[in-house]
RNA sequence: GGAUGGGUACCCAAGUGGCCAAAGGGGCCUGGCUGUAAACCAGGUGGCUCUGCCUUCGGGGGUUCGAAUCCCUCCCCAUCCA
């Protein structure tokens, strides 16, 4: 194991916060195998770059020797972070719950070592309280502090609503800490609040109390929001290296210096260096790398070269069946019902509005009239926009 | 339990008997410019057998030639009072 002052340094890189930094150099210094929790939540299964930043700081803790232990919140879902706006969740069935956790774990395992990763279900012991258990647990924490939650605080006084409820998802939360005995845990820094009550209700349980590392929230491919799959301005860490490296080409400049410091270990002085866009393809191709391997990482630079640059033909096109049946007597078909089969528009009035805005090409040839028929031939190239396509063959 | 204000398209929000598939803004899509960036300009944004037709304004029922708009009823949300 490193020394204790380098292993803190490489901790506290990436962190938006560690509360309180004494307390991390003191466990660190007692040289015994910190449990490191992460809560995770059980109802989005598809993990994104906005993850990663957690997932791998949790991979730090597992390569200084430590414990990583995952906490799926299959109880917790059932209340509904009130972090979250929107708490109106649905309500997953443990059956779902097992599902996204095997696509969770799929890919969480891109980043963290599964051999040395614990994984319990907060059920597991948040089931077994009796309510008295509860009232107990409520007891442990007060109104006043709940209140200094920043949006409980708003909320309150600006006459909104505030469930008991939403104050009983902290507590839950913080008793998965003492029922793991986490020494630290990690999270976003959405999540601070919560991780703090963790931290005190472990105290009152006698434990000793849980340090607090989070890190900072992502803002997703739109520029503005944090990154999120709902939002649609994310980018999974399990997408096809295509995919990925288009997204990342897309994103605005003024987040390249995060997305540079936060996912990669590139020096962002050299990276700065080069022009705008070559800083993104250094950015783009680096993530596919990390996520993929560098062959992937190259022939998705090349790709994107020659579908955008010198917008030739895509490589790897999704191919589309057509049925010699939807043909008429001339081997034709009508582009608005072209369109439709091959499911690149979402109706036929959407492909009547694509085709008179000129966004419809095929074979580059621009479509001019929803009255047009193309007479089709396999291997023939449709494209909507600029990023939809689909390869035509017959059948 | 009472009073009041609300529930309109992806979101915010206007509309209070016909001119409403429903203003405006945001978002998103498309075209132009470009570096699949930003900014900017233009158009689009329920569906279909598309110069017309069908479905939509919390649910159901009713009045009317005609309703998002009026009436009844139910559901839901918020604020205040108890």
């Amino acid at each position: 194991m490193k020394d204790v002052k380098a292993q803190f340094e490489r901790l506290k890189r990436r962190a938006a916060d560690i509360v309180p930094e004494q307390d991390l150099l003191e466990k660190l210094k007692s040289g015994k195998i910190l449990r490191a929790k992460l809560g995770v939540d059980p109802t989005s299964p598809d993990l994104h770059l906005g993850h990663s930043l957690v997932l791998r700081k949790l991979r730090d803790f597992q390569e200084l020797g430590h414990q990583a232990v995952l906490i799926v919140g299959d109880f917790t879902a059932r209340i509904g972070d009130p972090s979250d706006r929107d708490s109106t969740r649905p309500v997953v069935t443990q059956e779902a719950i097992e599902k996204n956790m095997k696509t969770y774990t799929d890919q969480a395992f891109l980043i963290l070592d599964p051999i040395k990763t614990e994984i319990r279900y907060n059920s597991e012991w948040l089931d077994k309280l009796r309510f008295q258990d509860v009232l107990e647990l409520a007891a442990r924490y007060t109104v006043a502090r709940m209140l200094e939650r920043d949006d409980f605080e708003k909320r309150f006084e600006g006459g909104q609503p505030i469930t008991i409820k939403e104050f009983l998802y902290p507590l839950a939360q913080a008793y998965d800490s003492v029922a793991i005995k986490a020494d630290v845990e990690l999270g976003g820094t959405d999540q601070r609040f919560n991780l703090l009550v963790g931290r005190e209700i472990q105290e009152r349980f006698g434990l000793s109390p849980q340090v607090t590392l989070t890190s900072p929230l992502l803002i997703g491919t739109d520029g503005t929001k944090k990154m999120s799959k709902s939002l649609g301005n994310s980018i999974g860490i399990a997408e096809a290296p295509n995919t990925m490296f288009g997204k990342v080409m897309s994103i605005p400049d003024s987040l390249l210096e995060q997305y540079v410091i936060l996912l990669t270990d590139l020096s962002w002085p050299e990276v700065q260096k080069l022009h705008p866009m070559e800083q993104k393809k250094r950015l783009a191709r680096e993530i596919v790398q990390i996520y993929h391997d560098a062959d992937a990482a190259d022939a998705a630079l090349e790709e994107f070269a020659r579908v955008f640059s010198r917008k030739e033909r895509p490589n790897d096109v999704t191919q589309v069946v057509i049925s010699k049946s939807e043909l008429n007597a001339h081997n034709k078909i009508g582009i608005v019902q072209l369109l439709t089969v091959t499911k690149l528009v979402s109706s036929k009035s959407d492909a009547r509005r694509l085709v008179e805005q000129g966004a419809v090409e095929l074979d580059g040839q621009r479509i001019g009239s929803v009255d047009d028929e193309a007479e089709l031939r396999s291997g023939m190239l449709l494209r909507v926009g600029k990023k939809r396509f689909a390869e035509i063959k017959i059948e």
